[in-house]
RNA sequence: GGGUUCGUGGCGCAGACUGGACAGCGCGGCGGCCUCCUAAGUCGUAGGUCGGGGGUUCGAAUCCCCCCGAACCCGCCA
């Protein structure tokens, strides 16, 4: 039936055999309710995200980063796309270098602290002692050369390595006095830092021993944190391997050099933007409106940098799947640009198409802001301890009925559900601006507010028993606006998870969770379904009910969000 | 300085690409609902010049231009 009023068509559904086919669908489909399986063929995608260096912890900027790119992932996947998960280290920066050489100063490991935590303490040590060193140099230069203003102008950068310098000595004397002595002690750090690459970019034995070791520690304490968080991957690759050592970045290297866009200055390898984007008019492609520069392939020392071995990595990547997704933060936007030019450059216009910036705004601590450098940030962990921990106080004292082992394993759900969904739910070109009590609500609008629904769905099936699966549902009986509500949000769901796939937006799979809560609770709070009278009337609601908790499951496990029973 | 993105009630967000039914939701405020399937729920109420100003249109939070504010980028870092 179809009425129309004010330039708008209503539809009306014959509601039991619409309710019938919708409640049968999701019973039908059970945990596939919502996914499209995937074909043999189908397309393949590589998700690469988190890929935080391994020079500290991952903190609250990465976990947006893991959770956007764990969501991603699971949402393609539902929408029939064979999705690979991979984690780039980049174990061939100066960064790594730089914590290397800090790090074989440190005189051992501190047990008491988790391994990355430790690297990451240890990097800000070594990053305030030659950031120290370097400033106080140029000061000195600009004194002598009289530029008293720019000398003033550095001793306030100075001032503020000390002051960061000072609370990181206050958090571990023994390790910061080995660390900072040896390293401000060396004549040169920087240049040591340099060869140190060198000859890890050569594969000698030692560089690699040392750098592989902190990796591979720093490495180790990641899976912990992610594993935690419910993010998992299907691959790590190594920089070295994909891009350095197979000779990846110097035959990417090779094949720009004999394309017309590459010239070298001063040593350094250069690859000219803004003639690739003339040559193949990408400039409204890409809406570009400003000039790019150049993008510097080669150091004059003859190591790559890091966009140079992305370019080798991103054809590895290609030999492994159809469509690449990086999840990277919107500060990359620029070097992922020349990425896509370089792609251009080397003819393959046909991958810079399929390849995607997925980029995300960062996360913001009211207050101060975030430098791994000087070791100010928080750690993912810490945000999921505090969140369980609050979990804890919630659980206990609304159902101290439950055993403590339990209240412990919800709690963690909970916890973790809960930050999750905040990572998920706001729009990913959003900055975020993180406060425990924003990120830990247990409210409407969370991860707990759905989970509370499932498990009022699995309450009121416990108590139902099996029995009534057996009797003939009469499904004219859900005629009530909220029970016909309820099934229409039951009906949309594979169309949602669907768009939610081709637009690449998981926080409308996180928004449709809460609708579905939302419409869940007001059935809950308006219809008995316990107490209703005709069996099969009862039977077309439990089964109602049913397919609500299947549904509410699903889209919780897109969002890698559990679902428990009872809370 | 140039470019990009964002600016929606006290606070946090959705809606904007594909312009249309009173701009939705949560938190916080105020006032209700547990002899009834878990009240992490729910109902009511107050609170909005959709940053400001022009323009396009029958119609603009949504499209265009200008301005203001914030974030990010413009490195032989990543």
């Amino acid at each position: 039936m179809l009425s129309a009023g004010a330039g708008y068509v209503n539809f009306y559904i014959n509601v039991p055999e619409f309710g019938r086919a919708t409640l049968e669908a999701v019973v039908r489909g059970g945990e596939g309710y919502g996914r499209t399986p995937g074909q043999e063929g189908g397309e393949r995608v590589i998700v690469e995200h988190t890929s935080v260096n391994p020079i500290h912890p991952i903190h609250i900027g990465g976990a947006r980063n893991a959770i956007i790119g764990d969501c991603l992932a699971r949402i393609l996947k539902a929408s029939g796309a064979d999705v690979m998960r991979h984690f780039y280290i980049d174990d061939v920066g100066l960064q790594v270098a730089q914590a290397s050489l800090g790090f074989s100063k440190a005189g051992g490991i501190r047990q008491d602290l988790k391994i990355d935590h430790f690297v990451g303490f240890v990097y800000a040590v070594t990053s305030c002692a030659i950031n120290l060193k370097s400033l106080k140099r140029e000061v000195e230069r600009l004194k002598a050369e009289g530029k008293d203003q720019e000398a003033v102008d550095k001793i306030r950068e100075v001032d503020d390595w000390v002051a960061a310098a000072a609370d990181l000595r206050s958090r571990d004397e023994k390790t910061f006095d080995a660390v900072f002595g040896a390293v401000s002690g060396l004549e040169d750090p920087e240049g040591e830092i340099a060869r140190l690459l060198q000859r890890y970019e050569a594969r000698e034995e030692e560089a690699v021993g040392l750098i592989r070791g902190l990796c591979e520690r720093t490495i180790s304490g990641f899976r912990e944190t992610l594993k935690r968080a419910g993010v998992f991957f299907d691959s790590w690759d190594w920089e070295s391997e994909v891009a350095s050592w197979n000779g990846g970045a110097k035959e990417a290297v090779e094949r720009l050099e004999a394309t017309e866009f590459v010239r070298v200055e001063e040593g350094t390898m250069l690859l000219d933007c803004e003639a690739v984007i003339e040559k193949f008019g990408l400039r409204e492609k890409y809406a570009i409106r400003t000039e790019v520069p150049p993008l510097i392939l080669r150091r004059s020392d003859g190591t790559t940098l890091y966009t140079t071995r992305d370019i080798a990595y991103t054809l590895w990547k290609f030999g492994r799947a159809e469509r690449i997704i990086n999840v990277i933060s919107i500060e990359q936007k620029l070097p992922q640009l020349q990425l896509k030019l370089a792609l251009h450059a080397l003819g393959r216009p046909d991958l810079a198409e399929r390849l995607v910036h997925f980029s995300y705004e960062l996360v913001h601590l009211p207050g101060y802001k975030m430098s791994g450098r000087r070791g100010r940030y928080v750690a993912f962990d810490d945000v999921l301890d505090e969140a369980v921990a609050r979990a804890y106080q919630e659980v206990s004292s609304k159902s101290p009925h439950l055993s403590e082992a339990e209240r412990q394993r919800i709690a963690e759900l909970v916890g973790i559900g809960a930050v999750r969904y905040a990572m998920v739910s706001v729009a990913s070109h959003k900055p975020l601006t993180f406060t425990w009590d924003r990120v830990l609500n247990f409210e409407r609008n969370s991860a707990p507010f759905i989970q509370y629904a499932h498990a009022r769905s699995c309450n009121i099936l416990a108590k139902a028993g099996e029995s009534w699966r057996g009797t003939q549902a009469e499904y004219s009986a859900l005629s009530s606006a909220y029970e016909k509500a309820l099934i229409v949000s039951l009906s949309t769901f594979p169309e949602r998870v669907s768009d939610a796939a081709k637009s690449l937006k998981p926080e409308d799979v996180a928004a449709y969770a809460n609708d579905l809560a939302s419409t869940f609770n007001l059935f809950y709070d308006n219809v008995p379904v316990l107490k209703t009278e005709d069996a099969r009337a009862k039977a077309a609601r439990l089964a109602l009910v049913d397919a609500t908790r299947i549904v509410l499951a699903n889209a919780l496990a897109m969002l890698g969000i559990e679902a428990p029973s009872r809370m």
